[in-house]
DNA sequence: AGACGAGTGTAACTATAGTTACATTCTAAG
DNA sequence: CTTAGAATGTAACTATAGTTACACTCGTCT
């Protein structure tokens, strides 16, 4: 675990990014108790069957949370990103249950973990922080609400398009750098299915696309 | 609406039931602020778009929480039981935002609804309803992944049976009163497709069948 | 009894998605 | 420059689910 030690640098930074979510006393709190780390893009944050014990909070950088069933397929859920946390997690870590998701860094990220106990403390405490893990649960629900929503009333090319447009927004870049195979990994779907879709969106003149690399020319 | 008043008898059933939840000083809260309703089987409590501005709170009977898309389409996401509240709706009232979910009673139910500013109150007065309101987060949560799990890796004969188990469960009987279009719209199918299904389970053993009744024989 | 409507059974077809197999192209390492 | 490996393109096939169409059965109402 390299985690990073607090200066007063640190302090500012978060001070300034929290300073609309939270009041002044709970950000000192929060930097007192919480411990910051960095992560590559890529790299596991939780697996599923960790025991969770700190509370992640997103500073910069994104994570994508996926689903898996017992044979190791993936789905992708949803994105976090700065202010987020994983509401998942948080149920893990009150109830000293085992992690039921995946967290995969989208992107290099740094996250501050809290205590679960602090989290408790906080809840009585402070006003704002009760509200912001209302707020993240009521978030979270949405965002399943929609993945069903997305998976069940939608065609494998409609979940593509979602796919891609939610992409380019969290990677705040309309050029994409992935392949078919990692697409298809995302939306539980195969290689030849994707790349198949990706030829007609290209022939529709939606996107460009070389190897590696996708470009979205027009949102639909 | 018919509310019903709060009599003596009425708070000792609620005392007893909730008694192993909340402390006895919230459920005297519980009991004066909540307005007690009751419902006939297949009465929506909620509808899409709805404007939310009471918590519900299941004392009796079951509920099922459905999602919808544009078309009217819709999908079964969970069951509501005795002491269970729905975290969508949660949301939605304390962000006073309108419904994006269906409820509809399973069978004839008691609900309790209270007041938006009681449940932000209690918050900071009661650690029981603290721990209720994450617990009932926490569960929706799980329910809704369960549901995305069941949907994105199991073919529709797996989510049938899971279905017919589910619904017993929540019936509390093996013989379950409905056609084969009923359970089409709660899995966004189609009655062929399930009629075919149900007639491969009936030749496998599974179920007895005959006109708008089920009879689980077996789980699987 | 007869008529009607709801529920079920089934065939035949279509559409979509997943699989297998193989060719081609691109890129980076040696 | 050569070559191995990864990425993509495509055809042909299979599997599953959804659709259309129609027959049949059961129960109820008149």
């Amino acid at each position: 675990m390299n985690f990073i030690p607090f200066d007063i640098k640190c302090y500012n930074q978060l001070y300034e990014k929290f300073q609309f979510l939270f009041e002044a006393e709970l950000i000192n709190e929060i930097c007192e108790s919480g411990m910051l780390r960095k992560f590559d893009q890529d790299e596991t944050l939780i697996d599923i069957g960790d025991l969770i014990t700190h509370m992640p909070l997103v500073i910069s950088g994104s994570i994508k949370v996926m689903t898996q069933d017992s044979k190791g397929d993936e789905l992708l859920l949803y994105y976090l990103e700065f202010g987020d946390t994983c509401a998942v997690t948080l149920n893990c870590c009150t109830r000293k249950k085992k992690s039921s998701i995946h967290a995969i860094t989208e992107s290099s990220t740094e996250v501050l973990f809290i205590p679960v106990e602090k989290m408790e403390e906080w809840m009585i405490k402070y006003t704002s922080w009760r509200n912001y893990v209302l707020d993240s649960y009521n978030e979270r629900l949405n965002e399943m609400l929609s993945a069903i929503d997305n998976i069940v009333f939608n065609s494998m090319e409609e979940r593509l398009r979602n796919y891609l447009k939610d992409k380019a927004w969290i990677n705040k870049s309309k050029t994409l750098n992935i392949s078919h195979a990692d697409i298809a990994a995302d939306l539980h779907s195969s290689r030849v299915v994707i790349s198949r879709l990706m030829k007609k969106l290209e022939k529709e003149g939606l996107i460009n696309q070389t190897r590696n690399k996708i470009e979205i020319k027009e949102y639909h």
